[in-house]
DNA sequence: GATGAATGAGCCTTCATTCAT
DNA sequence: AATGAATGAAGGCTCATTCAT
């Protein structure tokens, strides 16, 4: 999270105590206690979600939002202190409904061969990119846009990692473990891939050549014998 | 070049006889004719070269361009038609300064074995992106976007493109070749590692290990035994 | 009316009630609901009414506009989706008083010799001109001219034609009625006449003599014999 | 003339001479003595009277009256002391062509019976309004626009005098004759119906009702029994 | 005589934000 | 709690005009 003191994102998972306890300047101007007024911030995110995917970014301005989310400029700025704080909050919950997702398809993935587990996994992450390319095109890359510009590495590249140590357990491989260097250029391999595939608004995404070229990248990196040299 | 007829770069490659006989009433702007105006457009897109680096992308405003690059505001609209022209001729002017760099270090290659050949390749790359991480990281991270955004494959595409071309022939590759996706997937996968490497401004890009993972990614990949499953 | 669903112009005869449900994010501007809100539309039209007047067309810009109204520009974009819409405000705004006055004097007309309605009709217009007149005689050129620029055929000329319906009903004529070309032209004449006084500010547009002349171009062309020649 | 110390039009009937001795800051910078300095003022002329068609009154800037012209700004600028000393030149270059052709045309009527002479002056305004629309729609507008907003009478006002002098000696009349109001009101009715329907782009302007029309609004007035009350 | 690079006030418009009601 | 009127810095851009070469 960017802004770990600063959340608006009511996933069950997030921690609601952590907010400050008196309200600094930066500091929303209420707290959404009530049901209402927690409503009211689903209702503003609902309508920067949909600005962004129908109408793109440049349309994103506070007052349109507002407008969209049925309410007032001014209660808009009752729940969330500038426009920065809607495009955090909006970051972190597709971020944590994504987080969810992956999770999810994670835990279910068998122990079994390693070309196996690739495979599902490769599968996994191609479905969580491509149903955001469902969604609405424009709103997966804006919000990738506006992660990467906050600095954020979009939790999916924790979970890249995850994915690298379930891979480690599920392989009893004999030669020595993947040092650092070595998963982080994995990681960012396969996620750039399935970025620019976003991006560039590609159609193969969805083909079975280009899974077969993301898990034929994997285990040939896995498999490669050890360091050249 | 996103506009031909149009050109702002300099480079030596570049006709710069195609001038218009005729510029109608719409027609963009002067073009630089006297010596003293070329240096203008070059001291504009250097101002802005240097706003992107110094203060980010919503700093680049072309009144800030101008006083930054010591002209009214008036000048630079005698030699650009407007703002976007200048993100235009700037992302020129790096994809070409970069296109040149990366071609003559490619030009040096002997053939030899392709484990060698690969590395020399990775690191032609890698100090590609090392130079725009010299220069300024917000810079780079500007650039890309922007050239993203414009739909530009930025040429470092298809130089990938010439690269797997050239490593086709230093091979004397038994099995089948690699086809659309595997390509398509290879490239991204190297160039998203880069990408992400220079955007998180890790120190890790001017690494031995670093260079070997990569090295490391493309080999196992193309040693990989056809088609899985 | 220009634009019928988005009127600023509070006459009486314009139903207040066909407010839009909903407005999309290109709508043109908020529509006043509170009284506040009407009040600076009103401020912001009499304000760029004076403009014209002292100041003359070229001055008519929406920054002197907010400034002579007292708000920050920002304001007058609040209630104006731009400058082009002041305008046509202010055309409405000047139609339609003209409008209720002309139609006001004509009601009260009563039928009797066709000399003496046409006298009275006569007197009706030229008190519609010099009231203008008495006003500014810039803003009443600028806002013919604007008026004409926008294709208007500034409401007076229905009225003419309306007019020579009364004269047509107020006479028992014998010959054949008059043809299209012959009611454009008469129309035409006393308009232009009329317009040319004003706007060569000749002081003739308050004398007996002019009427009488007025009086004599429309009675003599009524009368005239059936076409010429 | 509107400012007849400060003449650019070459017509041989505009006395050479009257042009200051000396010039102060507001008059050319040069007094165009040459055959070369002449042309160069057409050729600007021209230029601007092109645009001016084409393109529209906004379009007429002096960068793009100098580009068309085929000239720097700085030469213009070496021959016109501002822009608005262009658009007095342009406006009076068109009224002198048109003063020549209706006074060629007036000295060629025959004096006879008065409704042929009637109707044979109608013809000539009619054809010297027509012409200017068969020209360029575009120009004739502007050109009147700008002449009234300069004040001009446009001297078709005083020929129209000219004309009701004509037909005065035509007329063996008994009657008195008329009076200024009387003559100023005939004037205007004449050709503020003869500019409506230009501005107004009517296509009426080139039929014979119109015309007929025309000669029964001059004849009715000079018919008519003398002035009422 | 001619050129054209340079100027900068000023135009229209947007939008995040505040605050009285 | 909510409203929405008001704000004003700032942005992109135009164009008449000047002046060194």
């Amino acid at each position: 999270m960017s802004n770990p003191q600063f959340s608006y994102s009511h996933s069950p998972h997030a921690p609601e105590g952590i907010m400050a306890e008196h309200q600094d300047l930066v500091s929303p101007r209420k707290r959404p206690t009530q049901a209402r007024a927690r409503r009211t911030v689903d209702l503003i995110l609902e309508a920067a979600a949909q600005i962004l995917a129908r109408d793109g970014e440049e349309k994103l301005t506070t007052n349109h939002i507002a407008e969209r989310a049925g309410f007032s400029i001014g209660t808009l700025y009752q729940y969330f202190p500038n426009r920065e704080s809607i495009l955090d909050a909006l970051i972190d919950r597709e971020r944590e409904s994504s987080d969810r997702r992956i999770r999810a398809a994670l835990a279910k993935i068998e122990p079994g061969a390693i070309a196996e587990t690739v495979r599902e996994i490769v599968r996994i992450l191609i479905g969580s990119f491509a149903r955001r390319g469902r969604v609405r095109k424009r709103f997966a890359i804006s919000m990738t846009r506006l992660a990467i510009a906050r600095g954020d590495q979009t939790r999916l590249d924790q979970i890249a990692g995850l994915i690298i140590g379930a891979w480690r357990d599920a392989s009893a491989r004999a030669g020595r473990d993947l040092d650092d260097s070595e998963v982080y250029v994995l990681t960012r391999a396969v996620l750039g891939t399935l970025r620019a595939t976003v991006l560039e608004d590609s159609p193969r995404l969805k083909t079975r050549a280009f899974e077969d070229a993301l898990v034929r990248l994997i285990l040939g990196f896995l498999r490669s014998p050890d360091a050249p040299r």
